[in-house]
RNA sequence: GGCCCCGUCGUCUAGCGGCCCAGGACGCCGCCCUCUCACGGCGGUAGCGAGGGUUCGAAUCCCUUCGGGGCUACCA
């Protein structure tokens, strides 16, 4: 077979997923490229939901779905809540369009009623001598008018089937290159359920085709259905239908811990988890688009805009992709460290107001606070959600010091003997800054007590923070003013006084 | 079973016949910086699945083989 023609035109992609469950990242790194490619060749961007599964689609996860295309800031230029010269974009609105088309599909030739059971292809192909595994054998297509009378008459619903090509089915995939399925090794397929129901194998390319989309770029699990589509666009082309047959692009599977295509049913797969652990959508999407695709030599952070400049499908890589936590959380933790101050304050403060610890929006103070401690939150953190942990402190009246901490710090005479130096410095101290902190201290506990500095402040950074780990001790103490320093310091001399017996 | 896809460090990849006794990133290890933890800097670890060709020359092209994966519904 020669190449199909192409379906004429710009660029128009588009993202058709089932709303069924949670949102799988697999699905969104598909959605992704779809997005960058048409982005990227100044073309359209189209968002269809395909949900003709009434068990299993839900309203839920239809807004759900919405919800996170917005958020990781995958626009579309057509489709729910927008609209478009294409519509409906549901395909539970779109119903009575399949049926006029399989009617003419009907008519043309191009397609036909076929009665057989499964029990009756299996018996027949095991006669044979053949593996009943190999499906259908277009045993119905030449049925005589009286022959389906006859089905009719026995009650029979015939199922339509598309009349595959007798013809090696071949198209020059994006990513993959030529890729050819012999003559004869597709059966033809149903197209129409013997209830009327057109099935997704059907309605998917017909709708493509109604919209006018030129590439499809989707899973790998998809690619073995090709050939059928193929034959499809070649009719549907043939009645007037469609105006070519669309390029496609079969994206590598994104896998899971081993080499498996990564599951619904795997909690790593969704979405929300990454969403709610504060990973930036923009991290995300950087993330994402590495599985697959690489933008240069030597660089793998980028900008959502830098991605759609330099976005090639044809430079896909083919090979299956594993999800990697740990470099999603690098690729992460860089955008976050990249944050001008206002907008990581502005991030961070829906979770910081989650914890109770600042209000939503924050006072005056809280947001002073929280602009002079980012710069050096920022590059302690990989998602937005440690922020709590790691600025608690700042926004209590009174720290809870974690029990290890105490333990490590706060055990001895040692730690009663730094805390009351600490107090002394620090009462009277007349320039509470985090420079005169600095100096105070290490007078009084560096000099002063001869300690070296790592034992020296590892009484006073638990009393202040509650943790072995916090932000920068100095800065932190400026920040949480004298008189809650000050008590902290006292509760937590109390508590190492009692250890020390 | 059949059809199809894929095969470079542990992972994601660069590489499209000489620039590669293979580059980057994450991870891991070490050192430096240092009030903790990070950040940053420096260094290290580790790979072309195997076998045949083609070629002056192959990670790159061809074949075979092995391995991994996907699809095999009147689901989507």
């Amino acid at each position: 077979m020669t190449a199909p023609a192409p379906v004429p035109g710009p660029v128009r992609t588009r993202f058709c997923p089932s709303p069924t469950g949670l949102v799988h990242v697999g699905l969104i790194r598909t959605a992704l490229f779809n997005w960058a490619h048409a982005r990227h060749t100044g073309g359209t961007f189209v968002f269809r939901i395909e949900d003709t599964d009434a068990a299993r689609d839900s309203e839920e996860s239809y807004r759900h779905l919405l919800d996170s295309l917005r958020w990781l800031g995958l626009d579309w230029d057509e489709g729910p809540e927008i609209g478009g010269p294409n519509g409906p974009y549901r395909q539970s609105e779109r119903h009575g369009i399949y049926a006029d088309v399989a009617a003419k599909l009907l008519a043309a030739g191009h397609a036909y009623e076929s009665f057989s059971t499964n029990e009756e292809v299996d018996a027949r192909r095991l006669a044979a001598g053949q593996d009943p595994k190999l499906g259908y054998d277009n045993h119905d297509r030449h049925l005589t008018d009286a022959e389906k009378a006859a089905f009719r008459a026995e009650g029979r619903q015939p199922v339509l089937r598309l009349r595959m090509p007798d013809e090696d089915l071949v198209w020059t995939d994006l990513v993959r290159g030529e890729v050819r399925f012999a003559a004869g090794a597709v059966p033809d397929f149903v197209l129409v359920r013997g209830n009327g129901v057109p099935l997704y194998p059907f309605v998917n390319p017909v709708d493509d085709a109604l919209m006018g989309i030129t590439d499809v770029l989707r899973g790998e699990d998809l690619l073995p259905s090709t050939p059928r589509q193929l034959a499809l666009y070649a009719a549907l082309t043939d009645i007037g239908v469609a105006s070519g047959t669309p390029r496609f692009g079969h994206l590598p599977l994104v896998t899971g811990e081993g080499t498996r295509k990564l599951s619904k049913r795997d909690p790593t797969s969704n979405l929300d988890i990454y969403r709610d652990r504060g990973f930036l959508p923009e991290g995300l999407v950087n993330y994402l688009a590495l599985l697959g695709w690489s933008i240069a030599e030597d660089r793998d952070i980028f900008s959502p805009g830098e991605l759609v400049e330099a976005f090639d499908i044809t430079r896909v890589s083919a090979n299956p992709a594993r999800f990697d936590l740990k470099k999603a959380e690098a690729i992460n933790a860089t955008h976050l460290r990249a944050l001008p101050v206002g907008e990581f304050v502005e991030r961070v403060v829906p979770y910081l107001a989650g914890a109770g610890l600042v209000g939503q929006p924050p006072t005056a103070e809280q947001d002073r606070v929280l602009r002079a401690i980012a710069p050096l939150a920022q590059e302690r953190m990989i998602v937005l959600s440690e922020a709590v942990g790691l600025l608690a402190f700042l926004f209590v009246d009174d720290v809870e010091i974690d029990p290890a901490a105490a333990e490590k710090q706060l055990a001895g005479a040692d730690a009663v003997e730094v805390l009351d130096a600490t107090v002394a410095a620090l009462t009277d101290l007349a320039d509470w800054s985090t420079g005169a902190i600095e100096e105070a201290l290490k007078t009084a506990l560096v000099e002063g007590l001869g300690r070296k500095p790592r034992q020296a402040f590892g009484p006073v950074r638990v009393a202040v923070s509650g943790r072995t780990v916090s932000p920068p001790l100095y800065e932190s103490i400026e920040l949480l003013g004298r008189e809650r320093t000050l008590a902290r310091l006292a509760a937590a001399r109390a508590v190492a006084a009692s250890a020390a017996g």
